[in-house]
DNA sequence: ACGATATGAATGAATG
DNA sequence: CATTCATTCATATCGT
């Protein structure tokens, strides 16, 4: 992020706790996720340490796991995490692109690059990505993306309707219960989804992102 | 719009620093960017006369460029401008159109409670999701039972995009006191594999362990 | 100076 | 993966 500090008060957990005699029970005040520092941490160590992009369900599931410790998260959260963050350093690029034919009069003077720390380490190297092939070649689908299994299968078990499959339920029971004694390791998201497959890639592939290391608020 | 007049700052750049009692190290900068009043004249001209909302990435390039003869800009800022710009409008006009009576309230509390983390809701009243439609009626999947059978030829095509599904579910305890009560109901929800029977994995799709480091800056 | 408002910046969530 | 919406934080600026 930038060096912007934001002062995020993730701590907030409603834990309203209704039981105050005639108090109705509020809503979850932050209906929204709030990573703690440790969280966003370790999100960023998975990230950018470990090339982290695209986590799979069952990645998703063991990083929702250990991020929980520092306080309520579900997979849902990862998932966005990781969608947001390449998004954001794709679009930062992209808005950031230095013309090369000098679109206008003025001279990029002020031009600034951040400097990544080198962190030797690809980003797509090795097998973290299972299933998520680069044979988008220009041919549409020439071949070899198929499944290696059974024909007779769904095609890249990819399906667009099933809608509807997985929904989390997790029971908000006062966040993080550390106060009340309750471990509440119910696991939620069982039923994650992570893109399926990504064969095809109806987007023009660009450049892959470098990455910047950034993080450490 | 805004009753608002900010002065010919164009070519106040970092002189911000130093002036704020307290000299600090030379800081970067600008805090953060102030359009001058020829931008901001531009940005509205593109907005309302063109009809410019949220113009694509090429588009920002070109807007920061031109933008630039005028002072210190970059496409971020454009990028910003144009999204508050049409999200406050939009917000405003919700407000005075969900507002038939005097609400009698802050006109507006963009500083919500910091200080009191009680069950106070926003102004806004409205926890649902605008457009919360379960109701997709699609030949398969019923919801959670996804028979992997045999479904012949399914997804070819367009199966980039399904990770709508992510409704979550969140159980608020039907009002009875969650402090105390270690519920931690872990429902044994079978959410199903949306994506490679878990049983067996056709495409061995193996997960890297997770890094156990604890800490690492 | 201080409070209020306006607005830039950031990000979670959702859609396409 | 790109784009957008909504919410929130942070700070500049203006009003008193």
């Amino acid at each position: 992020m930038e060096p912007h500090h934001q002062n995020q008060q993730q701590a907030i957990e409603d834990s309203s706790s209704g039981s105050k005699g005639g108090n109705f029970i509020c809503r979850p005040s932050s209906t929204r996720w709030t990573p703690t520092p440790e969280q966003i941490r370790i999100l960023k160590d998975l990230y950018y340490n470990s090339g982290v992009r695209s986590p799979t369900a069952e990645q998703i599931q063991k990083i929702s796991a250990r991020l929980r410790q520092y306080g309520k998260i579900e997979g849902k959260n990862v998932f966005y995490w990781f969608q947001n963050h390449k998004a954001r350093e794709r679009q930062k690029k992209r808005l950031t692109a230095t013309t090369p034919s000098s679109v206008s009069d003025v001279p990029m003077q002020q031009q600034q690059q951040k400097l990544a720390p080198n962190c030797g380490w690809k980003p797509e190297d090795y097998l973290l990505k299972p299933h998520l092939n680069t044979a988008h070649s220009s041919s549409s689908a020439g071949h070899g993306v198929y499944t290696p299994g059974q024909m007779g299968n769904f095609g890249s078990y990819g399906s667009v309707t099933m809608e509807k499959s997985f929904r989390d339920c997790s029971i908000s029971n006062g966040g993080s219960g550390v106060g009340g004694g309750s471990i509440t390791h119910n696991f939620g998201w069982v039923g994650i989804d992570p893109y399926t497959s990504s064969s095809y890639s109806v987007f023009g592939n660009k450049i892959e992102e470098l990455e910047e290391e950034d993080d450490e608020d």
